[in-house]
DNA sequence: CCTTGGCCTGACAACGATGTCACGATTTGA
DNA sequence: TCAAATCGTGACATCGTTGTCAGGCCAAGG
């Protein structure tokens, strides 16, 4: 910026009113520094900038997610990068692979770049250690799956209700020996599956004994190996549920590995690519993982704008995808 | 950092000591200011730190693909982020959607935050634009696509070999009225698989002009229209090359809406998720995006580290992965 | 002709940190 | 016991930029 003030033969502060359009400057010498700004290859730093300014903002947001190479977190973040970019405002993505101990490193490493505002999927039993940063002044969205020991904004599918209508859809069928597939337990939304699983159930009025619930899944592979160990078992699933995406398409494999695919009822939590191709298509509980990084986005932003309404817990629906697989019915093993 | 050295009852340059671990502070002094540090939930200002610090690292990279929503991309990402993490340094990605406006803006932008190196998949004809940055000493590599118009490190898949290797897959099956199915010709892997393609009609002896040669096509809509109508004239391919991943899908879908998926051998380029659960399985030639990210992370890493070496072009093997669809033989019809 | 009031412009301090250097206290060696 | 060497510490300038403010210039008005 020296070297600009200088060449254009101006004092660093014109400089400065030039490049951010501030007016007071005669055309002419706005043109010099133009001029002189192209010559130099002259950018901004906005760090430097950013440290001065009065509104200490550095265009900058935090996002949390389980990894960027997974189709749903991808698509949070697309949203996310979406509703940022027309603000001029940049994304860091972390992945951390639900691993709590990398979510608080991760966090920290955001915090000391001053990212305006923190989108966060959380795997630790309390986020309560971001008090201080709230304090700050920070705002934080959570995504996916609800914050405990601290009250903030949060953007969640209907886990609970989504995962009670999978079930409702097999138990419609006349299913009654049900299996569910699900996630760690530590994880928020694996718990909410379970639990509309096994309320539909209750609703249903089938003893919660004759479902098999397995959990601590959470590899295609772990997810395959369980149910083919259920298939094997003298008592096996008619119907089953997977509660998540890799789960999902380890228990196809399962299926398809003991032929038991076009006799099973399969519903799975999450959409999966190509779904709609296999034989038979795969009848899914989709979320919308688009809205919830738009609008997880846009909290973010309202809240920078000075928004302070109370903290909001929003939900996105759920939608179910009948392609085949969830609509065989009892009966046809 | 102030009011941590008030409450220390140190001066400030004591506490960037501290901080960063600098040797030559009594360990009851470094403890007073560790305490103090805690108390007010003290997060150190990187970016005041790099404005001072001699060597001007931001600790972060830019990253620019075509979306974040992209498993291929995805897959960059993560690898590029495995890459950076342990170093500390923090990834900022971008999609660009193969927009050439949006790459110069998000480059820009980039480098507005002054990251510490560049990792990019261009669309632009000519990337002479960077010269200045290259200049300046800024680390570039490119992914996927390499670059014109200017000298830089690459790293991308064997494009032309993979592309030639999937039709000699499909010539050795006795097909002869081949369809090849592309992306938009300013890309330039897309001119590279198109010339792999034709190159190995051409060692067979093949008259290009019983190929047909679709390309511009860059949608799963727009590639399953481009095949139904191949597959309604009077002459259809027996064997199809879709040199793209959403090409790919798109194919499938046309070859299934017309009953011809098991008597049309099909190899795309690129996997695809669930490619080996459809029936038949779909047989691709495989990129390995995993290794892309790594490596192009790796080498701006060496490049910050002082590696002055010519540039390179690191050229990443694909592999032929037969799942059915591309073993389908000619006469199946 | 001299004020007055706008309009441009640049000097200067400040943002939050770190590199440099000098100072006082302590330890070491003669 | 005293000089020299060592050690811990803080004052100060600085990184690249912007907010504040004062000053110079010119046109309009008395």
């Amino acid at each position: 910026m020296r070297q600009v003030a200088k060449l254009a033969g101006v004092g660093l502060k014109t400089v400065s009113r030039v490049i951010n359009g501030e007016p007071g400057v005669t055309p002419a010498t706005a043109r010099r520094v133009t001029d002189a700004a192209r010559a130099l290859d002259y950018q901004p730093d906005v760090h430097a900038g950013n440290l001065r300014r009065s509104d200490r903002r550095t265009g900058t947001l935090g996002l949390l997610i389980s990894s960027v190479d997974n189709p749903f977190a991808g698509a949070v973040h697309r949203a996310v990068e979406d509703a940022a970019a027309p603000r001029g405002v940049a994304v860091f993505a972390s992945s951390f692979d639900d691993d709590p101990n990398r979510e608080r490193e991760a966090v920290i490493a955001f915090l000391r770049r001053r990212v305006d505002g923190l989108i966060l999927t959380t795997s630790t039993a309390s986020q309560a250690y971001l008090e201080p940063e709230v304090r700050r002044g920070t705002p934080i969205v959570f995504v996916d799956r609800e914050p405990s020991g601290i009250d903030l904004d949060a953007v969640v599918s209907d886990n609970a209700e989504g995962a009670a209508r999978a079930t409702a859809h097999l138990l419609a069928r006349g299913h009654r020996r049900l299996a569910y597939l699900g996630d760690r337990r530590e994880i928020q939304t694996a718990r909410e599956r379970r639990r509309g699983f096994l309320e539909a159930l209750g609703r249903a009025g089938i003893p919660t004994g004759e479902a098999t619930v397995v959990e601590e899944l959470h590899s295609e592979r772990g997810a395959r190996d369980a149910l083919l160990r259920l298939l094997d078992s003298p008592d096996p699933p008619t119907a089953v549920f997977s509660a998540q995406n890799l789960i999902t398409v380890g228990a196809i494999r399962a299926l398809r590995e003991r032929g038991r695919a076009l006799d099973t009822a399969l519903v799975g939590f999450d959409d999966v690519d190509l779904a709609d191709l296999l034989e038979p298509g795969i009848t899914v509980v989709a979320q919308h993982p688009e809205d919830i990084g738009r609008i997880a986005a846009e909290r973010v932003f309202a809240r920078l704008d000075g928004d302070d309404s109370p903290t909001r817990r929003i939900v996105v629906g759920t939608t179910l995808i009948e392609r085949g697989s969830g609509e065989i019915p009892l009966g046809s093993q």
